[in-house]
RNA sequence: GGGCGAUUAGCUCAGUCGGUAGAGCGCCUCCCUUACAAGGAGGAUGUCGGGGGUUCGAGUCCCUCAUCGCCCA
């Protein structure tokens, strides 16, 4: 392989070339081996739906960074990469396609059509996932990818299940869910998104039930959704109408009394409405209330069937009619109300696709829409409308379908996440097995650290968070300790299919079968439970002895699950000879993601775990031990806040659960993108960007820099977007733009271009429509590429003047001035971009990292050597300077590897076969990759503070000499004399320095001493006690005006600490070491006043 | 409605223990100096969102208001 450079910077022939050699030494796998030191990090699988984003760049180069640092730092490092089968995500997708494409439903082409559909779907966007993630330089162990689908998977899945189901932990339930009528499945709340519809709020009349004389005839109630009246099981009304509303007046009178003036109006305008209701509303209410303690009935109108009227806190006087009308099944506050006065009963009137079920009446078979009108149109009919207002209603969409979603009363299974009555068993038949009061309570106690400790008693690890701990900790406990059951199941076809035969049996035929099933269902590799009428759950000889008794019923739910899938096509034709059937529900996504960390590893067997040929095997071999052993638990999660609930919670309650310890000790929650304008990125609203769209631009390197620099801590992050015009003709520079300023277009996703006034579009979505496609990008990003071609240059120079570099010992203080310094500056970069990185820090880390390389390194050092480089330079001098530059940018291209990898491996390439051996007083360890070499070590030795002072003093004049030169305009190349007067330190300082300084700030010549003369056309620069004349360069009216108000400046800042100085409180209170600082920092700047005043005099 | 967070240079963001504010980009001046114009040298830029308070001293601690964002219901 050649090692030569190209003359140009250009990662887009770089870059490819690295991801060949790594892939092609396999330079990230890894295997289990006798180091105690490792570091395990399982990316958070991406949704094979779709490809990656910028928020996902900044996860996997989070995770790059730090699983480059550990693995230089000599741990046993795996990142596990994978991707995530992502159900309704990519049902919906291929679903949308299937219905574009050939109108056709899934229904159409049946559930193992579809899924092999999906699988075919789900492979194109692997590889083009992979691609984006080797293009930003992943250093996934890609031998070990695995995808939630997989058997390995798939197996963990199973036995998790089996587990929490024979343990009690998983059951069905009756559950209001939020329904998706075009998917037909229960989405959860997170899939929804909700917007402002123009809708109707219909008042609606409900005969009473033989009214009383004096009592209304009907109650009014109303409703945005007529149809769901069909549901309705009670109306409900305050039990006492009279105070609450008092109560909602008072509260009304208060805000007034508050309210600003432009509020004011308002305010009133509200009480004057409470009030009237008061007069005319209230006495009504308070009778109703009355009836509906005197148990008394509605007729429901339609489908003519009776229905309570009961008090209860949700019907609001203030509000509405003051009545409600409840339909449990279909509304949650409703639902909440059932739950108070569970005699009223549920009635579910839809049925799964939308339309109105057999509880409809004569509106069954009507899809909703249609029924809400003519449910309107026939109590017009009857007289039992009393009015229709318009009214804008916000409504939840199904952010899958892009429909409204209903709320649907239905049987779910629920993994129970609060406490159990004997607790659950955690780790059940490992060496770590404890008994926690809860799965969540477990997950709670690793946060806290309040887990039991293992059996030899050292406390087990627990779970903190970075970089915020306090405030990522908590937003984790508080959703957890609301215990919250878990809904897992998921009407779709894509995914783990839920492991349970079930159905209705009669209880005489259970019998039966008792003598044949009996035995089976005692296996330790079957779980069953039998469910009688009233919700008691049974184990099997639990249940044969009920049913044998006095009470039992006449028939029960059977649930059966096998451990082993196979037992699945073994034992279903008998299960469904008996009349149950396997549920056609699949689990939810993060059911699978839950076990991630554990399931990759080939848990609960690795030894058994079937991967494919190619790669790495996860149970024990050629003397090596098995992954899961060996690798759990892991390090670092790294993620987004918005997974902590969602993911990070489920897996550290999974991994307690099936092996009795956590996933990872660490979650690193990094920042959010978002673009311009403070929204989050996202591919449907245009304002996101590909990853390879930035790389194709600037380069993955530059991606990774910036992305670095990004990540400072709790704060998101603003990436101002601008879309590439389309517009621009052949020849003409680029135009772009800025897509927080441009106005929206037609459609979501599109935009106007200012300039032409043209839609274009960023999501590629309405070719069709004429639109013409535009990609994003971000300027910021050249910011990363600058640092890249600065590095390559300044790694171009070092190779000019390194070949043939050879290593010989020499000890760190016979070393010239400036290589001391270097080798001192090297050491404290090194130091503290390790804290950073330690610290979760990685812009502070990549900040001081450029700092060192381009305002030490390239600003000052190698500016330095330049003499001693150039031919004709001492022989001695030159190759002491070569081996130090050898040496020093060894260890700097050590320090940049995780940030920006690719640059650094070609370089890292050039200088092994330059300068093969590198070192100062020893040799560092070599290696032919850059990716496996040692992550530079600090030396003690190296740190020379007194050098420090002395090139930091250079520094300054030299800095103060060139702003003189720019000041007085002299030309760059011209050579000037200096004289400095300075006495003592300071002196033998500059003494020291003066052939540095005269290189760096163009001197021909320096005079130093305590005799030396200014003439009248020498500029003037004063430092401390020191002055510089620069002979020959100045306006002596100009330079006068310009030391006195040099003079005012100092005389400024001098009365400022004489003030403070002056403050009795300040002197008496503030610590002496602050006063001190003062009244040093004030002699300092007496002493730089008296050199102006001096010289304003030497002026005349 | 409840909780969390933010507001610092034109832009994007740092700012540790309370001790007179920094970086990058952008801007201005000069320079194509033999690694780099994707560069070099120099420069300008702030009522630290508003108002109170604590303190000798507040960007930093407390209260309050305003604006914006996120999460939960």
């Amino acid at each position: 392989m050649s090692t030569e450079l190209p003359p140009k910077y250009d990662p887009q022939t770089l870059e490819p070339a690295v991801t060949q050699r790594w892939l092609a030494a396999k330079a990230f796998a890894t295997f289990p081996d006798t180091r105690d030191e490792r570091y395990v990090v399982m990316m958070p699988l991406p949704n094979v739906t779709g490809a990656l984003h910028m928020g996902h760049a900044m996860d996997n180069v989070m995770q790059d960074l730090l699983t480059r640092w550990h693995r230089m730092q000599g741990d046993n490092t795996l990142w596990q990469p994978g991707l995530d089968h992502a159900g309704i995500a990519t049902q919906a997708v291929v679903e949308k396609r299937l219905k574009e494409l050939e109108n056709k439903t899934r229904h159409d082409v049946g559930r193992e059509a579809l899924v092999a559909r999906i699988h075919e779907f789900s492979h194109q966007n692997k590889l083009r996932i992979v691609a984006q993630q080797q293009g930003m330089g992943c250093s996934c162990d890609w031998d070990r990818s695995r995808f939630t689908m997989d058997d390995v998977c798939v197996r963990a899945v199973r036995h998790t299940f089996f587990a929490m189901f024979r343990d009690g932990l998983i059951f069905r339930g009756n559950r209001l869910v939020n329904w998706d009528c075009a998917l037909q499945t229960a989405v959860a709340d997170d899939e929804l998104y909700s917007e402002t519809v123009q809708g109707t709020f219909s008042y609606l009349r409900y005969p009473v039930l033989d009214p009383q004389p004096g009592e209304p005839t009907h109650v009014l109630v109303a409703t945005t959704r007529p149809e769901t009246m069909l549901g309705d099981t009670a109306v409900a009304v305050h039990p006492d109408p009279a105070a609450a509303l008092a109560a909602t007046i008072a509260a009304q009178r208060q805000k007034l009394a508050e309210a600003p003036a432009k509020e004011q109006e308002a305010a009133q305008a509200e009480l004057d409405r409470l009030l009237e209701r008061e007069r005319t509303l209230l006495p009504t209410l308070v009778r109703i209330a009355a009836m509906a303690k005197a148990g008394r009935q509605l007729t429901l109108p339609l489908v003519q069937r009776r229905i309570p009227l009961i008090v209860d806190e949700w019907a609001d006087p203030s509000l509405g009619t003051g009545c409600v009308k409840i339909t449990p099944a279909h509304d949650p506050n409703d639902y909440q109300v059932w739950q108070r006065h569970p005699g009223i009963g549920a009635i579910n009137v839809l049925s799964p696709d939308g339309t109105i079920n057999q509880h409809g009446g004569p509106y069954q078979g009507q899809d909703r829409f249609a029924a809400r009108k003519a449910v309107m149109r026939d109590l017009a009919a009857s007289g039992l409308v009393e009015k229709v207002e318009d009214r804008t209603i916000e409504i939840a969409h199904s952010d899958r379908s892009k429909t409204i979603v209903e709320p649907y009363l239905s049987k779910q299974w629920f993994v129970r996440m609060g406490d159990v009555d004997g607790g659950v068993v955690m780790g059940r038949g490992t060496a770590k097995q404890f008994t926690a009061r809860g799965l969540a309570q477990a997950a709670l106690d690793a946060s806290a650290g309040t887990l039991p400790p293992l059996a030899d008693g050292t406390p087990r690890p627990r779970v903190e968070f970075h970089p915020d701990p306090d405030r990522y900790r908590r937003m984790y406990d508080l959703w957890l300790a609301e215990k919250r059951d878990w809904c897992i199941s998921r009407q779709l076809w894509w995914g783990h299919r839920i492991p349970v035969w079930r159905g209705d049996m009669p209880v005489q035929h259970l019998l039966m079968l008792q003598p044949m099933l009996g035995a089976q269902l005692q296996r330790a590799d079957v779980a069953a439970w039998v469910l009688l009428p009233d919700g008691t759950r049974l184990a099997p000889s639990a249940a044969f002895a009920h049913l044998k008794g006095p009470n039992a019923p006449t028939t029960v739910e059977v649930q059966v699950c096998f451990l082993d899938a196979r037992q699945d096509d073994a034992l279903g034709a008998v299960l469904q000879g008996a009349g149950l059937q396997l549920d056609p529900d699949v689990l939810d996504t993060w059911f699978s993601s839950a076990l991630w960390p554990h399931s990759t590893l080939g848990w609960p067997d690795p030894a058994t775990a079937r991967v494919d040929a190619a790669q790495a095997p996860l149970g024990a071999h050629a003397g090596r031990p098995d992954a899961l052993s060996y690798y759990y638990p892991g390090s670092c999660l790294v993620t987004g806040r918005d997974i902590i609930t969602l993911w990070v919670a489920r897996m550290v309650m999974a991994g307690l659960y099936n092996l009795g310890d956590v996933p990872f000790t660490s979650v690193f929650l990094h920042a959010t993108i978002l673009d311009g304008k403070g929204e989050r990125m996202s591919k449907s609203k245009g304002n996101g960007i590909d990853p390879l769209d930035i790389i194709s631009r600037y380069g993955g390197d530059a991606l990774r820099y910036v992305i670095c620099e990004l990540q400072t801590g709790t704060q998101d992050i603003r990436l101002p977007v601008q879309a590439i015009s389309p517009f621009t003709p052949p020849g003409e520079p680029e135009q772009l733009i800025d897509l927080a300023t441009a106005k929206p277009g037609p459609y979501l996703g599109t935009f106007l271009d200012p300039a032409t006034k043209r839609p274009i579009d960023l999501i590629g979505q309405y070719g069709k429509e004429g639109i013409a496609p535009a990609k994003a990008t971000s300027e910021r990003f050249q910011v990363g590429a600058n640092f890249c071609n600065k590095l390559f240059n300044a790694a171009r120079f070092a190779f000019l003047n390194l070949d043939g570099t050879a290593f010989t010992p020499v000890d760190e203080s016979a070393l010239p001035l400036e290589d001391r310094w270097i080798v001192s500056r090297l050491c404290t970069a090194v130091e503290t971009v390790h804290a950073h990185l330690a610290a979760y820090n990685p812009s502070a880390a990549i900040a001081a990292a450029r700092d060192f390389f381009w305002n030490e390194l390239c600003d000052w050092y190698l500016e330095l050597v330049k003499p001693r480089c150039k031919d004709g330079a001492d022989p001695t001098s030159r190759r002491l300077a070569q081996q130090v530059l050898a040496a020093v940018l060894d260890q700097t291209l050590r320090l940049l590897h995780p940030f920006v990898p690719f640059l650094t491996e070609t370089l890292w390439a050039r200088l092994n076969a330059l300068a093969p051996v590198r070192g100062i007083a020893t040799p560092f360890a070599a290696s032919d990759l850059l990716v496996q070499a040692q992550w530079p070590t600090t030396n003690a030795g190296w740190h020379a503070p007194g050098v420090e002072r002395e090139i930091a003093a250079m520094q300054q004049w030299c800095v103060a000499i060139r702003e003189a030169r720019a000041r007085y305009q002299v030309a760059p190349k011209e050579r000037l004399v200096a004289r400095m007067h300075a006495i003592g330190d300071d002196a033998a300082v500059l003494r020291a320095v003066a052939p540095l300084l005269a290189h760096m700030a163009g001197l021909g010549e320096i005079e130093i001493g305590d005799h030396v003369q200014r003439t009248p056309d020498a500029a003037t620069v004063v430092l401390g006690a020191t002055k510089c004349y620069l002979l020959g360069v100045v306006d002596l009216a100009k330079e006068q005006a310009k030391l006195s108000k040099e003079a005012d400046r100092l005389r400024g800042q001098i009365a400022g600490i004489d003030k403070k100085l002056g403050n009795e409180g300040f002197v008496a209170k503030a610590p002496p070491a602050v006063i001190e600082k003062e009244r040093q920092s004030r002699a300092a700047l007496q002493a730089q006043l008296a050199g102006v005043e001096q010289s304003l005099r030497e002026l005349g």
